[in-house]
DNA sequence: ACTTTAGCTGACATATTTGTTTAACTTTTT
DNA sequence: AAAAAGTTAAACAAATATGTCAGCTAAAGT
């Protein structure tokens, strides 16, 4: 018993190391040699546990896209209105692409390598329900008259762009750490004040 | 002389493949094999005229994301209003990102491994030239109070995201090709709607 | 205390990719 | 026609990365 504790210990300390370089530091060429190092652990270990390479890129990827889609998925189907269930999901999107930045950079390379697992049922479902309660705002005059489609996109965009892009926006735009985290700390409002009708 | 032509011509149709397969198709691992059987040319042509594959990919890169700052910079410094301003960079940012979507994405990755080519001197000319403008239509009360970094965010976000993160959207939000494409069509009034008071 | 076994390691074999070299062949230039 | 530049092919060396395997170690079970 203890020793599958240990072995879960180890397996986990790699694949969490893996996690980290991979979609924190956004070094997806990172080889299992640099993947041990980081960990502190026997290069081989990585084939004992996870077989191959590529077994324990795509166990780490489907992990961490699991993980977003939940929480997506209980704030969507929270019964907020549509305003908070959108501050909702910002503070949850922060937070986690605050740790790791480059996770989506890396879903845009894959999707069209045809490694996809989103499920196009939960997905279309989920949409469905954020349309219509878009359509809804738009009734009320909270927001101006647009496709849902097109509101999710500015939604979306809005929200992610800025960190998904940090690395590139950060330098380019003369800012410190310190002076874009700020920027990030004020956008929850600005976003939501952009979006909807002062 | 035309020996230079013709020299020209295939050091050209090399780069011309290799920038397509990079940032046009996001295959930025694509081996110079590859690079070379789509340009239909033999391998070891690549080495001939570039060196080395590292060579080539920095030439092709640097190329793309000059093009691109250049057009940037033309819009920028010319005499028109903010907001035609934005709509006529739109205009040019879309055409771009059409043919080479996947080249914010590369330089993102690039840019925190130390690869980057930005001239900060002009980015702050640029930007404070363009932070200016923003608080003058602020004060006009065409757009809401803001810090002009945030509104810089949100036109980059707003403009960017959709076409960098396609890949990616389109398949989750369920999209045709033809039926994103209208989509974005649709964007560039949309955003300026969204970023201006109506 | 002894055996078993999971966890772990070093060495090796293999595959992939890159860059170089040499020799031929073609086209262009002189 | 000769020379030069462009191009191809084949062969090779070197580097890098990956995966396997036999065997070692230390903890768990008996």
């Amino acid at each position: 018993m203890s020793a599958k504790v240990q072995d879960q210990d180890t397996e986990n300390l790699i694949k969490e190391t893996a996690k980290r370089i991979f979609f924190g530091e956004g070094r997806f060429n990172a080889t299992t040699q640099e993947i041990a190092d980081a960990a502190g652990v026997n290069r081989t270990l990585i084939n004992y546990y996870f077989r191959s390479r590529d077994k324990l890129f795509e166990i780490v990827f489907q992990d961490a896209q699991k993980c977003e889609d939940e929480m997506t998925k209980l704030i969507i189907f929270s019964d907020l209105p549509l305003k908070e269930k959108l501050a909702k999901h910002l503070d949850m999107f922060f937070e986690q692409t605050k740790q790791y930045p480059y996770l989506e950079i890396y879903m845009v390379t894959q999707m069209n390598q045809g490694n996809c697992y989103k499920d196009p049922e939960m997905m279309s479902t989920m949409l469905g329900k954020f349309y219509d309660e878009i359509e809804a705002e738009m009734d009320k005059g909270t927001i101006i008259r647009m496709r849902p489609e097109q509101f999710a996109l500015n939604f979306i965009s809005l929200a992610s762009f800025p960190t998904s892009m940090r690395p590139l926006l950060e330098p380019t735009m003369g800012f410190t750490k310190e002076q874009f985290d700020t920027l990030l700390e004020e956008r929850k409002d600005i976003i939501l004040d952009t979006l909807f009708k002062q």
